[in-house]
DNA sequence: GAACTTTGTTTGGCCGTCGACCTAAGTCGG
DNA sequence: CCGACTTAGGTCGACGGCCAAACAAAGTTC
């Protein structure tokens, strides 16, 4: 029992169009390989969907002007939620990955799927009938959870702050509520996918750094999301730092990242509740606070040495609550030591720019990159 | 100007059959979604060029027989290089990565490409003809070599121990030497994959640990290897180790694991010459030998414990001269301390099984799957 | 405004694939 | 041992996607 076979190339041809610059039929049948009349057929049938639409009338050079293609961003719509411990972010995406309408909700995640599901469910649709979209339009679901994910069946691996998602089928969810299929990931993952997507989309391998209360890593790697065996890499919180001779982390061992450098750790330390809180003390240019965020920077940048001459990235962000610049400064004076070998010392360091958008955009960015490769326009088409 | 498109289905069929599973028509036809009329009419081709072999005659449930075809691993030929700074290995492998023959011959790589290229296509041809086979039997070259590549266009990069090598376009000698495409890549990196096509197979995230003169790592993550933005990815050695406070690296800096724990560093300490000099103590009962290897081991462990973390493998192979028995417990001793995060704690822990082969068999892996791939088959069938 | 250039559309034909039918070659039960 | 049954392999007409060529459309250039 098999497919009857694609009825048509018209996927393919879609493919041709993601990288957003508009063609020409003549230049479309020149990339893809096809006759003109072929093309000619094929992009109808994109345009008769509305995924792709004529733009830019005319270029004449010498000849009958031609029309230009392109995808029509706002042809259908891609649903995001970032999923973090305490609150999550729901919001709409149009085919660029543009926000088009975002809301957060506070809701502890330990409050389990259902409830926070069914949260998510009843924003998606005020955020769509805010925007005058049916909710046919969605065609895909991007979804970030704060713990491991077993990537290719979408379900939460045994999560440490999650209780009641270890095991839940979340794209069954997804495909009975709403009717859309779902991708699920990481959190600090499509953090990682979001970032670069906004600010180093030519860039294949980056190190994305998330220091918040906790600290974790989303690698990508040759232009893909690396996951690890169990989906844990980026695990970066309990890796051993020079300075932590002595200090007990919450997992047993001394020294930890965690312990010395995560905004929990800070936070104990200067005497506030929260993350949140040692940002607020060093924009308003707390002395102690600046000062101690720099000194976090320098752990960080220390176990950052270790995975740049690992993984060798071209570009490390740093990105989430605490990415502020004095962490940034911390950060540089190591990995930027003069006398470093090369990985090193080629490595760019930014801080994020997207801010806390970085969650929904990368969410939304797989998902949406998963629903217009090949397979999943060829299903569009057939819907 | 476009190719005239794929004259045929038969590299997909051919696809199907590379996982080693011998498969009759029907069960080609049904995996395939194609009528059984068009996989007899492919599988002929297959079979025509010698690719596909009939293989095990006969299994009747109650009806005419069918055959059963599989991939002939002797059709074709794969040569495969690992240069090390003192030596090459050359082999030719048949289609299941199995060795055939296999010469080494000693030479500096800094003799430049030239002479070290020249000394490779002699050595190839000789082994062909021992083996009593023809040169047009080959259809690949796989070669690695002791520094950064670029991989998209097979050169090496600015490569600290190959002087010559910079910039030299092996792929375009080999088309024009041996009439063949050339994958080249960095030697660790071919002996990850090695390891992993001999030992395990089934595991798609494998960090191979070279430990010799120098000490490297190759990463294999989500069945990929992983080469980093420069082709760096996997520069272990001058990672800071705790234990090497005041210890000067040839680097410059301090601290660095191969300061302390290579194979260089040890023979230094030792009153040896070489890596190897250090394993034949080692092998030979000598207790201070011993016991400076299981240090070495201790101070790697370190350093794979944030690896590990920051990759989440299912499995570090330790390979390459100095992988002895001290050297594995050394790094057991370090990673399955019983606090540690659940990454750390899950992951295995081998010696490498395929010795001083590893390298070609990787080489030959690489290069083999570039030339079956559906684009590969193509170019073969049409030849 | 005539010649030229390039695009877009229509049309007949080619080629690959399908599915139905037929033959081959075995098993199974009497 | 033989005939019914089952499954595999091969042949052939039909269908359909794609191509190339011819044609129509819509500009530029001189």
């Amino acid at each position: 029992m098999t497919l009857p076979a694609p009825p048509s190339g018209a996927s393919e041809l879609f493919q041709l169009l993601r990288d957003g610059v508009p063609r020409t039929r003549a230049e479309l049948a020149e990339l893809a390989g096809l006759a003109r009349s072929t093309v000619g057929l094929r992009v109808d049938e994109l345009v008769g969907v509305g995924l792709v639409r004529p733009v830019g009338d005319a270029v004449s050079s010498g000849g009958r002007p031609a029309y230009r293609f392109a995808i029509d961003p706002g042809a259908r719509l891609i649903l995001a939620v970032d999923c973090g411990a305490r609150h999550q972010r729901v919001a709409v995406l149009d085919l660029d990955a543009n926000v088009l309408a975002l809301e957060m909700h506070v809701r502890p995640i330990a409050d389990g799927p259902d409830a926070v599901l069914e949260d998510v469910a009843a924003t998606a649709r005020a955020l769509l009938s805010s925007l005058g979209r049916a909710e046919s339009d969605l065609i895909a679901l991007g979804i970030g959870l704060p713990g491991p994910v077993e990537h290719a069946t979408g379900r939460p691996l045994q999560p440490p702050i999650m209780p009641g998602w270890d095991g839940f089928d979340v794209p069954a969810w997804s495909m009975r509520e709403l009717g859309i299929p779902a991708l699920v990931d990481n959190d600090v993952n499509i953090m990682a996918v979001g970032e670069r997507t906004v600010a180093l989309p030519d860039t294949d391998d980056v190190l994305f750094i998330k220091i918040a209360t906790g600290i974790g890593a989303g690698i990508v790697s040759g232009g893909r999301l690396q996951r690890g065996a169990r989906g844990t890499a980026g695990d970066l919180g309990h890796v051993r730092v020079a300075r932590g001779t002595g200090v007990r982390c919450s997992c047993g061992k001394e020294g930890c990242l965690e312990a010395l450098a995560s905004g929990g750790a800070l936070a104990r330390a200067l005497g506030v509740a929260t993350a949140e809180d040692v940002a607020t003390l060093v924009g308003s240019g707390d002395a102690r606070a600046t000062a101690a965020l720099q000194q976090a920077g320098r752990d960080l940048g220390e176990v950052l040495l270790s995975c740049v001459s690992l993984i060798n990235p071209a570009t490390v962000v740093l990105g989430s609550t605490l990415a502020l610049p004095p962490l940034v400064d911390g950060v540089r004076a190591v990995l930027y030591d003069p006398a470093l070998p090369e990985a090193a010392r080629q490595v760019g360091l930014e801080a994020s720019v997207t801010g806390d958008r970085a969650g929904v955009i990368g969410a939304g960015v797989l998902a949406r990159d998963e629903a217009l490769s090949t397979d999943g326009v060829t299903a569009l088409l057939a819907r």
